[in-house]
DNA sequence: TGATATGATTAGCTTTGCTAACTAACTATG
DNA sequence: CATAGTTAGTTAGCAAAGCTAATCATATCA
């Protein structure tokens, strides 16, 4: 049926314009609650997936190596992460949340997606679930295969 | 309810982390298929929303004004959009597609967002139905009221 | 007419992504 | 065992896209 790459089309046109928006407007709030989004989200990945090396961390978060590197390497002078040189494979750098980095997400992340939060629970029941069970399927397809 | 208030956050926390990891992807397809995400979208804005003006595109894309009159100014200087000003108000400056603007969106858009409508095409049905709905809602949230 | 408001641009900064090139360490093979 | 190749991470340097502050031209209003 041809109908249905034509709405694979669409929906995925509109799913792309609501996440440049969507990240659009949650960026506003990073100044007032402190970490910008990739270094939240790295964290977070750190603080409920436990420690990583960096090269989990990057596949994990979709982002280079170097690119990953750098973002630990803010967030260890903000001392929300901690490396450590794995015994065994000395290559490997193990990085782990640091106390005051989980206080800070438990903090901190709930303020900046707070707005976005109280919109979501002013929906009704029904859209409520469809956004949930959208974020799963989108999660899914995110996730490298 | 207590629950409520926290299934808004976990929503918003799953949503977040999707759009984020969502748009990481789609930029690796930027260099195959020409015009990175924000040109796209803003292009996108003129094809389908006819002319506007500067200000107005700025706001469409939830964007300040300097962002845009550089997005523009590279638009422009790639042949895909032209600039006017308005006769009445001469402050104002109308943008809008050019033909060449317009082809690149249909070759260029489908091509960049291939993967992922093929991917949502070959879900379920409930599943698109419920891409579908959820980018539905997350369009009338992000818009400025 | 002069003051104020508005639209757009310019200048300059920050963050976050990338590739290329490098170092250190591990692995495997002759 | 030596050395060739591979893997993990970092460094250097670039580009895109966001922002604020400041400026310029034009409109509007008292």
């Amino acid at each position: 049926m041809a109908g249905r790459e034509a709405e694979g089309r669409l929906i995925a046109e509109r799913m792309h314009s609501a996440a440049i928006r969507l990240l659009r407007r949650l960026r506003k709030s990073d100044a007032a609650s402190g970490l910008p989004g990739p270094k939240l989200s790295a964290l977070s990945v750190l603080v409920f997936g436990g420690p990583q090396t960096l090269k989990e961390l990057a596949l994990a978060e979709q982002v280079r190596a170097p690119t990953m590197s750098r973002l630990v390497m803010e967030l260890e002078a903000l001392g929300f992460v901690m490396k450590t040189r794995d015994r065994q494979d000395k290559r490997l750098v193990r990085i782990q949340a640091t106390s005051k980095g989980r206080a800070l997400l438990e903090a901190g992340k709930a303020r900046r997606l707070e707005t976005f939060a109280r919109q979501i629970g002013s929906l009704d029941v029904h859209e409520r679930r469809v956004l949930g069970m959208a974020a799963k399927i989108l999660t899914r397809l995110n996730s490298p295969e």
